[in-house]
DNA sequence: GTTTTTTGACTGACTGGTCAGTATTATGAC
DNA sequence: GTCATAATACTGACCAGTCAGTCAAAAAAC
């Protein structure tokens, strides 16, 4: 009874937590951090107002958990992706296979990365600094094995892994900005990876 | 007299429209556009609040003027330095050192290059929509040459411009993010000339 | 004196956040 | 099992602060 009973309440709550997130994914993606209500993202979540401040004490945490989530569990996967392969070129591959089908699958996320990263990264030791660093540095560390075997030429392996991040982010610029029109069957993960491995690859 | 008045007018006016671009660059780069007031806006220009609405009829009209005004400034330099260049690889690195230094001396300008880059790029249809594309089509049309001429491996020509953009712009996004401390000395400009054209020259 | 330009106090719509009250679920006594 | 009590979760009307935009009055230009 009492497990039933607590594992019910735990179950509800972790049940809208979720679904708060999922709507302010919703709401912010679609108007914008500036744009986007408290109120809106209430009744996108079907709760009131101040259910929302029982689970986050203002509209900028509810803010980083929606996009700093999402970021993670990209994250998180492009890692292991990444572990379960061998060679650094299929590592930077895996990497780039899971964060495009990451952005390409979800719409909500796509935007809030493109479109709100920039200006979140204004605040300096915000979240989403942390998890972008921690992410580069980890592209980074799989780079400098590549560059310690001799698979890639020396290079600043930082700055590379996040120009390939930046690539990644730019390749989604692309539908914001309506390009190209030109060539639909463009492949943009393709692109990135010939792109990069070319610039950082042994010659 | 007629003359000399309206000519003393029309240089007050446009002294008045630069300081007030001026003053805008400084406020939206240090604030971000949702934290910077038309009033701070104001008394950094040294005018009244309404006489902003006299030049411009908006917040949102400020702040187009101010950033795309030095984007253009941006392309055009960049522009002219690249057509001066006999060959492709010195255009796309004079394209590069102009921007680089365009970033590097406009500490304003670039924060909200940055910051803001990718909120505006929700707007669909906005004025830095239509630069950015334009700007990208430029530099596809000289990286097209080189195809052409068989300097450069076939390529998708405006994915790469943009791709060369966005690196540009993840350069500094390091500035922000606080990346890399490790070596202070590495050269983005070099690095990404490197990555970008070893990425699509020929092989 | 008339016209043009500038001013800055004022307005009112908007929204993040609160909290007193209500509803739901858990606990315990019998 | 059932009823009383406690604990927890939820609600939404409300408030206080903010700020883009206005306009009547003042200043400047002519």
């Amino acid at each position: 009874m009492t497990l039933q009973g607590k594992t019910k309440r735990q179950a509800l709550t972790e049940f809208r937590e979720a679904e708060i997130l999922e709507a302010a994914r919703k709401v912010f993606g679609e108007h914008g951090y500036a744009n986007a209500t408290v109120d809106l993202i209430a009744a996108e979540a079907g709760v009131a107002k101040g259910t929302l401040y029982l689970y986050y004490e203002s509209k900028d945490a509810i803010f980083w958990a929606a996009l700093t989530s999402r970021f993670r569990e990209m994250h998180a996967q492009a890692r292991r992706e990444m572990q379960a392969q061998a060679s650094v070129r299929e590592k930077i591959r895996a990497g780039l296979r899971v964060r495009f089908a990451f952005l390409k699958s979800d719409e909500q996320f796509l935007r809030m990365y493109v479109t709100e990263f920039g200006a979140m990264c204004r605040l300096q030791g915000g979240p989403l600094q942390a998890l972008y660093r921690e992410a580069a540095e980890y592209v980074a560390e799989v780079l400098q094995t590549g560059v310690d075997s001799g698979e890639l030429r020396p290079v600043n392996t930082l700055a590379a892994a996040m120009a390939l991040m930046e690539l990644v982010k730019g390749m989604f610029v692309m539908r914001f900005a309506g390009l190209p029109r030109h060539d639909p069957a463009f492949d943009g993960e393709q692109f990135v990876f010939e792109l990069f491995w070319n610039g950082v690859a042994a010659r």
